[in-house]
DNA sequence: ATAAATTTTTACCATTTGGTAAAGGCACGA
DNA sequence: TCGTGCCTTTACCAAATGGTAAAAATTTAT
């Protein structure tokens, strides 16, 4: 038998760790790297503190772990922008998806945010990685459809990262847009309305 | 003479004052409210940790004050739309003037994000006094331009989001740029130009 | 120059926090 | 049922951190 016998997970092992996420993803997103103590994760879990270090080597090890899991969700819309497609339709379609991902996993989004903002001091190798050659391809595929004039000339770079701040702004800035547009408003729907306007605008001049 | 005798800061009071939000916003904005520790803060303006403390009551009072006296720069852009104006003239200066400022002030941009990412717990007042009425009163003037035809029928409170999104993203998410465009290449001017070509399309369709 | 006021330093302290050691409890296959 | 290995708890600890007391140094006003 080789080295590093991965062994399969206990189910309680799968049952821990999966509380132990969802409370990381919570307090992480919440308060920041920093901000989050393991004293909370561990009673949002449900869990005492040197049971949540029996499953993880330590702090650092479960905000990496878990922001490496949500990369593959994260970046799941972009995956499925479809060559085969008609270009409009299928950047009107990220954003849509995006959008709804900012509404659905505000907590991801946060936590990806934060991250970045404090210029990504785990998740560096993760967006060279990962993200990196995604964009690459993804732009290349924008530029493909405007040398073929399907698409008006515009940066295929800029135009992504337009995407990801006006949708991700509603995960983000949540606090924010609940002070100015009233907490109980959900703004979806406009927000939708808006920004398929707003992208359907560019797609076609 | 009335109660709270303000008296006038000495001249030692304002240069260590200044020091010290030098240092405080380089550190808050680069580690986060809870990240940030006053001995960093004391070691970068100079000062020592009792030092810091005999200029402000602690930590949480130097974020606040650093926090509010920012926030009418950070306005300013916004305050200067002028309804004397042309309509899609003075939205496109605004979005510029956000532009140069995500890249002229950097640190200030993060610093905002950071706060309103975690709930806004020290800023929320400051939104409600200062934010919402400005942006209020903002959304009604581009209401008034749609409705005297000068605009096409767009969402006010949507596009104003729009607007931070795509300008702050260059600073916020610095890093993730960084990592996509090469950390070189400096992405103002495109990114200026794809800005003003998007909202241009939407205020003349 | 000198007293009064302001500013800075030295020496602490209490709490929080990430992490550990080791004993005890528990499940499960033989 | 019994023992082996997995899981959990109890009792800690060292370092970091926000903050304080009070003496020392320095500036300012007279």
């Amino acid at each position: 038998m080789p080295d590093g016998a991965p062994k399969k997970p206990s189910r309680i092992q799968r049952r821990n760790r999966k509380l132990i996420f969802d409370a990381a993803l919570d307090v992480f997103s919440r308060y920041g790297y920093r901000g989050a103590t393991l004293d909370q994760i561990a009673a949002e879990a449900g869990l005492s503190k040197p049971n949540i270090l029996y499953y993880f080597e330590g702090k650092e090890d479960i905000h990496i772990t878990l922001l490496s899991q949500l990369m593959d969700t994260w970046l799941d819309p972009l995956v499925a922008m479809n060559p085969e497609g008609e270009p409009a339709d299928e950047i009107l379609a990220y954003v849509q998806r995006k959008l709804d991902m900012a509404r659905d996993l505000p907590r991801e989004s946060r936590l990806f945010a934060g991250e970045i903002l404090q210029g990504a001091p785990r998740m560096r190798p993760e967006l060279e990685g990962h993200l990196k050659p995604l964009f690459d391809e993804k732009c290349a595929l924008i530029r493909d459809w405007i040398a073929q004039g399907r698409l008006p000339p515009l940066d295929p770079q800029h135009l992504i990262f337009s995407i990801w701040s006006t949708t991700q702004h509603y995960a983000d800035f949540e606090t924010q847009v609940g002070v100015l547009l009233g907490v109980d408003a959900d703004p979806h729907a406009r927000a939708s309305e808006h920004l398929h306007r707003m992208f359907s605008s560019i797609l076609k001049v």
